[in-house]
RNA sequence: GGGCGCUUAGCUCAGUUGGUUCAGAGCACUUGGUUUACACCCAAGGGGUCAGGGGUUCGAAUCCCUUAGCGCCCACCA
């Protein structure tokens, strides 16, 4: 058979991604094994692949795919988020590309768009990662608003009202007046913008007096309802109990006093807004003041701005400035730093508004999840993320539910009068009504006359219940899958949502299972590119996830991705790291071919080389599975695979394989060809979850395999035991052939001419090794003498002397300089040993293995001092 | 303003309780090598005052203090 030179990626993945799929393998159900389970941080249904995503699910690929190997029943929940203010914001822009304004429509319409948008849409990040090879189980896929799911956040919700622990509440909250609708805290963007610091003169009623207020946002005066001073604030004392008038909109209002005012701060003189400020309404409800909200959901002017009813914020900030300065109410201007609250989604700044809304108290069910953090029963990787996360769980505000939009879970509250209080809230209308009759004691009520909340639920209030709800553990809260696959072992996220989500599955997992959601949070870094920029479609500094799968295969670029992501900490994305993982993939398809392509002949008796050489590398691989069972234990990702990739390069490649390949055109023994089938087949194994399709295509191929045999599902290695004393000989050993390659490559002796090498054998080599040597080195023989060899170039390795018999001359001089330098530096080192050795506080403080090392320093120094001494005699 | 973290080779990063082979890895670089699995290759090699300063210790990349630079989170004084 003839195999190409370069692995085909194309081909190969789309195989057998379909073998795969066609024997279920991805595919859990509740069995006798251990289960292992992820959920997948569900993309936002109207998303499409980016590299944060490949970074994610490629660790979540790994992880479980190796456990899958290791005989766990491996259980990997798909699913997308109905991700309510993002995909709502698209698909009223959408309709607006098709002039249909969203107000046109009745809500039942828009939820059909809506409805519309995801069927098309929602499909294609999920078939994205198909090509990244996720071995989801594709049968689990679920969506937020999945009817389960949706009853789940209903049940929950009605659940925690009647808990008493959610509550309507007319607070201050962040309003979004494109999208015209709250915000929680955590999706405002905090940014520092240039602004101006308006100085303006409010009259005093009665009086000639002014004062001065420094406001950043001028355009409030209209809402304002007194004047703030500290009562402390001697410059001030005149004005006390006076009142000032509101230019332009010519309102008297009060002067209070309150310590909260800053004097060192503009003028001292603060106006107060409360309709407009969290810190004014704090303000306003101490002082009693009245609240005059100026503004409509869409932030223009309602009638309390008089002239400029109708006019957006920021024009009228330029035109109320203007008549300000016109009617000499304006002092000056300061240029001023300020931080601007903007919508993560929309990116329209925020506008503090007094409005009715839903809350969760949050403060109790915090403790649990909180606790389970601190004493590790979820475990974050890394483990700085676990003080962030304690000092927002120990300062957790109320968490505001509830959106003024369509797209979601509409909250399940009825009105059935005009009262803030005549509601109920029930699972269904049905329920609803019968509760309202009882509540009102009045039978005559309908279902007609009960309207629900417009409002639907933040898209986290669904999210928060996923690793439950997936497995319907709120509806049906002892069912078995609940019961099997419930605690999850990892959860693979974006630090950014720590709070947005882990928090709060934690919250709710207690909450509703008495149990954490999952046992180790692996907290990966944002992507970024070599500039450090975060990627973004804005900056277009993102590559195309899929052009780099086309590129460089789906297995390049998983090593790609995880050649340089240790946990927790932002990843320089370079294409060059894919274009590594691709060379790596084509290394090990070489070594296939190499392999496939020997003849093996069952007369040969295996060569003392190939024994030795198989030997070593078993012991090698059982280190590297003991130093890989440790990476994974403490989610060293990376570490796992440069110790796979450094195996299989350098171990297995550069010296196993060189070692057992017969010359040219020669067949190989049985016995070696076996052994290393096997050997090849435990390397698959350790590599199949980062470059799951090559190592299946080449495990196909090996031999022939029975129906729906398969890597993906094949055993682990076990461990054996490991023969260290071989593995230090054998370092000698390379070393020597180290030596022999550096000597050849001075002196331009090619490699396939073959040399002699003495040995004066000063410390015993074990013999096993002059094959390997004779092999590595490409040496006819390997003389054991007495004495140095005239006429040779030497090296040293350990205590033992080697010498390389050259023809010609040998430039003397050089040589001795050569030599010189090397006794220098063993002299020095010597010295400093000894030194240490002297010193009694060294010898009577350190530990005896640390003093043991010392001595056995000094008397290798020693020893090849000697041999130095020696060499530099004989070529005198 | 409060809190957390980072600074080690040209780049990206390891470096467990201070002490074996503590100054490392991968990539990049330099030099040499191609009828022999792979030039997406092989071999050899160069490269760092561990951000600066001070301290503790027999011994510090590691512990303490300090200075500088960078990053993140929280709060939000108009």
């Amino acid at each position: 058979m003839a195999l190409t030179t370069t692995y085909n990626a194309k081909s190969v993945e789309e195989k057998w991604y379909s073998y795969w799929m066609e024997n279920n393998y991805f595919h859990s159900k509740v069995d006798k094994r251990e289960a292992y389970t992820i959920v997948i941080p569900p993309p936002n249904v109207t998303g499409v692949l980016h590299m944060g995503h490949m970074l994610n699910n490629t660790i979540q690929d790994v992880l479980i795919r190796r456990a899958r190997l290791k005989g766990y029943n491996a259980c990997w929940v798909p699913g997308t988020d109905h991700a309510s203010i993002a995909t709502e914001a698209k698909v009223v822009a959408k309709l607006k590309e098709q002039g249909i304004d969203k107000n046109d429509l009745t809500r039942e319409a828009f939820i059909e768009h809506a409805w519309g948008w995801t069927h098309k849409h929602g499909g294609i990040i999920l078939e994205q990662l198909k090509k990244l090879g996720a071995s989801c189980d594709w049968k689990r896929t679920a969506f937020t608003m999945d009817e389960n799911l949706s009853a789940s956040v209903i049940k929950v919700f009605v659940d925690l009202y009647h808990k008493g622990l959610i509550y309507r509440g007319y607070r201050m909250v962040n309003w979004d007046p494109q999208a015209k609708t709250t915000l929680s805290d955590e999706e405002v963007i905090y940014e520092e913008k240039q602004g101006n610091l308006y100085y303006l003169k409010y009259k005093i009623a009665d009086s000639e007096d002014t004062l001065t207020i420094a406001t950043t946002r001028p355009e409030t005066i209209m809402g304002d309802t007194a004047i703030c001073i500290n009562p402390k604030d001697e410059r001030f004392t005149h004005l006390k109990g006076k009142k000032a008038i509101v230019p332009i909109a010519n309102r008297v209002i009060p002067v209070i006093e309150d310590e909260y005012v800053d004097m060192e701060f503009g003028t001292g003189c603060l106006k107060v807004t409360p309709a407009h400020d969290p810190n004014d309404k704090v303000l306003g409800d101490k002082h009693n003041l009245e609240v005059i909200d100026i503004f409509n959901d869409d932030a223009t002017l309602n009638s309390f701005g008089l002239h400029y009813e109708g006019k957006d914020r920021f024009v009228v900030r330029k035109a109320i400035v203007k008549e300000l300065e016109s009617i000499g109410a304006l002092e000056k201007t300061e240029t001023y730093l300020n931080k601007i609250g903007t919508s993560e989604r929309t990116k329209a700044v925020i506008e503090p508004k007094l409005s009715d809304q839903w809350f969760l108290k949050m403060e109790g069910l915090a403790k649990p999840a909180l606790d389970a953090v601190l004493n590790k029963n979820v475990n974050l990787v890394p483990g700085k993320f676990t003080n962030t996360y304690r000092h927002w769980m120990e300062n957790v505000r109320d968490w505001n539910i509830s959106r003024q939009l369509w797209w979601g879970h509409q909250i399940p509250a009825y009105f059935y009068g005009d009262g803030k209080e005549d509601f109920v809230v029930a699972e269904s209308r049905e329920e609803a009504l019968t509760l309202a009759k009882q509540k009102t004691e009045n039978d005559a009520l309908t279902a007609a006359d009960l309207t629900q909340d417009p409002d639907v639920l933040d898209t986290w209030f669904s999210s928060w219940l996923w690793p439950i709800s997936v497995f319907n553990g709120i509806l049906e809260p002892d069912n078995e899958e609940i019961k099997y696959y419930y605690p999850t072992n990892d959860l693979v996220t974006a630090p950014e949502i720590l709070f947005f989500w882990v928090a709060r599955m934690i919250i709710a997992g207690y909450e509703y299972r008495k149990e954490k959601p999952f046992t180790n949070v692996y907290l990966t870094g944002i992507v970024r590119d070599k500039q450090r920029r975060k990627m973004s479609k804005s900056l277009g500094n993102s590559p195309d996830p899929l052009d780099l799968i086309n590129q460089y295969g789906a297995d390049g670029v998983r090593v790609g991705m995880l050649l340089s992501s240790p946990a927790g900490n932002d990843l320089m994305f370079d294409e060059d790291l894919c274009k590594q993982g691709s060379a790596f993939v084509n290394k090990i398809w070489n070594a296939f071919r190499l392999i496939k392509g020997w003849e093996v002949d069952s007369i040969i008796q295996q060569p003392e080389a190939s024994t030795i050489a198989v030997e070593w590398y078993r012991s090698r691989f059982q280190q590297a599975l003991t130093a890989l069972e440790d990476s994974y234990s403490k989610y060293r990702i990376s570490d796992a695979l440069m110790i796979t990739y450094k195996l299989v390069w350098d171990d297995f490649c550069s010296w196993l394989l060189e070692m057992i390949k017969p010359a040219y055109g020669d067949p190989i023994d049985t016995k070696t060809y076996h052994e290393v089938l096997a050997i090849l087949e435990d390397n698959l194994k350790i590599l199949h979850p980062f470059v799951p399709f090559i190592s299946e295509e080449i495990w196909q191929q090996i031999t022939t395999r029975k129906k729906k045999e398969a890597l993906i599902i094949a055993n682990w290695p076990k461990p054996e035991p490991i023969n260290e004393q071989l593995i230090k000989e054998f370092e000698v050993a390379s070393e020597v052939v180290a030596g022999i390659r550096t000597v050849r490559k001075e002196k331009n002796i090619p490699f396939k001419e073959t040399i002699g090498l003495s040995v004066l054998n000063v410390e015993n080599l074990s013999e096993v090794f002059d094959s390997v040597i004779c092999k590595l080195g490409n040496l006819s023989a390997l003389h054991y003498v007495d004495a140095q060899v005239e006429g040779a170039i030497s090296f040293r390795v350990k205590s033992n002397e080697y010498f390389i018999p050259v023809s010609g001359t040998i430039n003397v001089e050089e040589e001795i300089k050569k030599l010189n330098e090397e006794l220098a530096y063993t002299e020095g080192f010597l010295k400093s040993v000894q030194k240490k050795l002297q010193n009694e506080r060294f010898v009577n403080n350190a530990p005896e293995q640390v003093i043991a090392n010392e001595r056995k320093k000094e008397a290798d120094a020693e020893a090849k001092i000697a041999t130095l001494k020696s060499s530099l005699e004989s070529l005198r």
